[in-house]
DNA sequence: TCTGGGGTCCTAGGACCC
DNA sequence: TCTGGGGTCCTAGGACCC
C-alpha cells in the first residue's frame, strides 16, 4: 500500500462559517476583517472576482463593498474556532489519524486505503463535512504533503475536479505539474521564488527536476526538502501529537492612538494577563518576556518611536499578577516623556520566546514565587471567567475590559452563536391556526 | 479617520570553552 | 611578524506559513 496524505481544507474558511448561520449570504460577495476591522482576510470567490486582495485595507475598499453590495464581517474567533473543531470531529471518523494544521486545514492519513477507493472517500468526506457541519471544503491527495498541498490547490482552481484531486499516480501528476507555476509551492515564498527564477525554474516540474546542489544553496535545507517532497519523498512526517509551543505572544494594535502613560501600561498589563491565561490553559510557564510599543508607519510625518525591552523573572511562572509586574517594568524602563510632540502609539505587546512545562521548570533559590497561593488564585480566577464570560474577573491594573480605550473594534462581529448561550440563534415557529 | 496576529524553522555570527 | 582546532550556546534576522 502506497503512503498517501489528504489534505482537507474550507473553502474560504471565515466566510464560510458566516454563509452557515445565514442563508442569505449564499451567491453574494462576503468578506472577514482583521483584528480592528483593518484588513481583508477572508473572501469568498464572488469577493475575489470584485477584485478585492488578500489583506487590502479596509478602508481602502470600503466604497467598493458598499458599491457592490459585498457583506462585512468582522472576525468572530469564537465561532471559527468552533466550526473547526466540529469540522475535525467530521475528519476523524473518516481516518483516525490527523494533523491539525491550522484553523481550516488538517491533515489526514489515507495510507491504509486503498489507492483507487481514495477518491470516492474523499467526496464521500466532503459531503458528510458539508452536511453536518455546512462547511464547503477541497480534498487533495498525494504521497507527500507537499503534494496533497498542491492537489488541494489544484482541486480549489479546477471546477470539473468536483472538490478532489488526486496526486497519487507519477504519470498524471506529471501531467499537472508543468502546468503550475513554482510560486504555488508549499514554502516556496516570494523570496525563494525570486533566486529559483534565477536558476530558470518556472513551474512546479522544473523544481521537482532541479539539482539538489544548487537548490540547497539557493533556498537551504529547506528548498532540498521541498524538491524531496515533489519528488515524492516524503521527508515531513505527519504530526499526531500537536507539539509543545516554544513561545507564546499576545499583541495588539490599538482600535485608537496612546499616548498617555497610564493607558500604555493597562494595555501591556492586559496583555500580560491573558497572556498569562494562555500559559496556564496548557500548563506552561515563562521566565523572561519581551514587552514592546511602537508608533505606527503609517503615521508618516509624526515622530516615530520603536522599543523593546526583556525582563527577567526569578523563576518560570504564569501567574497573571507576576507577569503584569514583569511588563510594567519593562513599560517603566522604556517610557519617555515626549519632549514636543508627543509619540502617538499604535500597537504593543508581550511575547515569551522560551516556555516550559511549569511543573517541570526548576524553583528560584532567591525571589521564589509562593506557586500554591498563586495557583489557587488564578485558578479561581480562570473558573470565574469561564463560568461568567471572559473578562468578568480581571486584575486590576488591567483595567475593567468595558472602560479600555484602545480596545480592540469588532464593529461587525456577528453572534457567537455556538459558544455562547445568550447568542444561540432563536427560531419562530407559526403554527397554521 | 481607518493598514492583523501568531506561529515555525533555518542560518550566520559572536561569545565562550577546552 | 608570526599566532590551532575544535566544540556549544545564544541571538538576530530572514523567510515562510495560515
Amino acid at each position: 500500500m502506497s503512503p498517501a496524505i489528504a489534505l482537507i481544507d474550507g473553502n474560504s474558511f471565515y466566510c464560510s462559517c458566516e454563509r452557515v448561520f445565514d442563508p442569505k449570504l449564499a451567491g453574494v460577495p462576503v468578506i472577514v476583517l482583521s483584528n480592528n476591522d483593518g484588513c481583508a482576510i477572508a473572501r469568498t470567490a464572488e469577493a475575489k472576482a470584485l477584485g478585492i486582495r488578500m489583506g487590502e485595507p479596509y478602508f481602502k475598499i470600503r466604497d467598493l463593498c458598499r458599491r457592490e453590495g459585498v457583506r462585512v464581517f468582522s472576525s468572530n474567533y469564537a465561532l471559527y474556532g468552533d466550526m473547526s473543531a466540529r469540522a475535525n470531529a467530521v475528519y476523524r471518523t473518516f481516518a483516525p489519524d490527523v494533523e491539525v494544521y491550522s484553523i481550516d486545514e488538517s491533515f489526514l492519513d489515507l495510507s491504509d486505503v486503498r489507492e483507487r477507493d481514495r477518491v470516492e472517500l474523499a467526496r464521500d468526506l466532503r459531503a458528510t463535512v458539508r452536511r453536518w457541519t455546512g462547511l464547503p471544503t477541497c480534498v487533495g491527495i498525494g504521497p507527500t504533503k507537499t503534494l496533497a498541498k498542491l492537489a488541494n490547490h489544484i482541486a480549489k482552481s479546477i471546477p470539473d475536479l468536483r472538490g478532489v484531486c488526486d496526486l497519487s499516480d507519477e504519470n498524471e501528476r506529471a501531467a499537472w505539474l508543468v502546468g503550475i507555476p513554482a510560486g504555488e509551492v508549499w514554502g516556496v515564498g516570494r523570496a525563494s521564488l525570486a533566486k529559483l527564477q534565477a536558476l530558470g525554474v518556472d513551474t512546479v516540474a522544473d523544481l521537482r527536476d532541479l539539482d539538489l546542489r544548487p537548490a540547497r544553496k539557493a533556498l537551504t535545507v529547506v528548498g532540498e526538502r521541498i524538491i524531496h517532497e515533489l519528488r515524492g519523498r516524503a521527508c515531513l512526517p505527519l504530526e499526531l501529537v500537536p507539539a509543545r509551543w516554544q513561545g507564546c505572544a499576545m499583541t495588539r494594535s490599538f482600535s485608537a492612538r496612546i499616548t498617555e502613560r497610564a493607558e500604555l501600561e493597562q494595555a501591556v498589563a492586559a496583555h500580560a494577563a491573558q497572556l498569562g491565561e494562555k500559559l496556564r490553559r496548557d500548563g506552561l510557564a515563562t521566565n523572561q518576556i519581551t514587552v514592546f510599543y511602537h508608533t505606527s508607519e503609517h503615521d508618516r510625518g509624526d515622530p516615530m518611536r520603536s522599543t523593546s525591552t526583556v525582563i527577567h523573572l526569578p523563576e518560570a511562572t504564569n501567574d497573571s499578577l507576576a507577569l503584569i509586574k514583569a511588563a510594567q517594568h519593562g513599560i517603566a524602563r522604556t517610557w519617555r516623556e515626549p519632549v514636543g510632540i508627543p509619540w502617538r502609539y499604535s500597537k504593543a505587546g508581550v511575547i515569551t520566546t522560551d516556555l516550559v512545562p511549569l511543573a517541570e521548570s526548576p524553583r528560584a533559590l532567591f525571589g521564589a514565587l509562593d506557586r500554591e497561593r498563586s495557583g489557587a488564585l488564578m485558578a479561581a480566577m480562570d473558573a470565574c471567567n469561564t463560568r461568567f464570560g471572559r473578562g468578568s474577573v480581571v486584575p486590576a491594573r488591567a483595567g475593567l475590559v468595558e472602560k479600555r480605550t484602545w480596545s480592540t473594534k469588532f464593529e461587525m462581529r456577528t453572534p457567537r452563536y455556538t459558544t455562547r448561550l445568550a447568542e444561540v440563534p432563536s427560531v419562530l415557529a407559526h403554527l397554521p391556526a
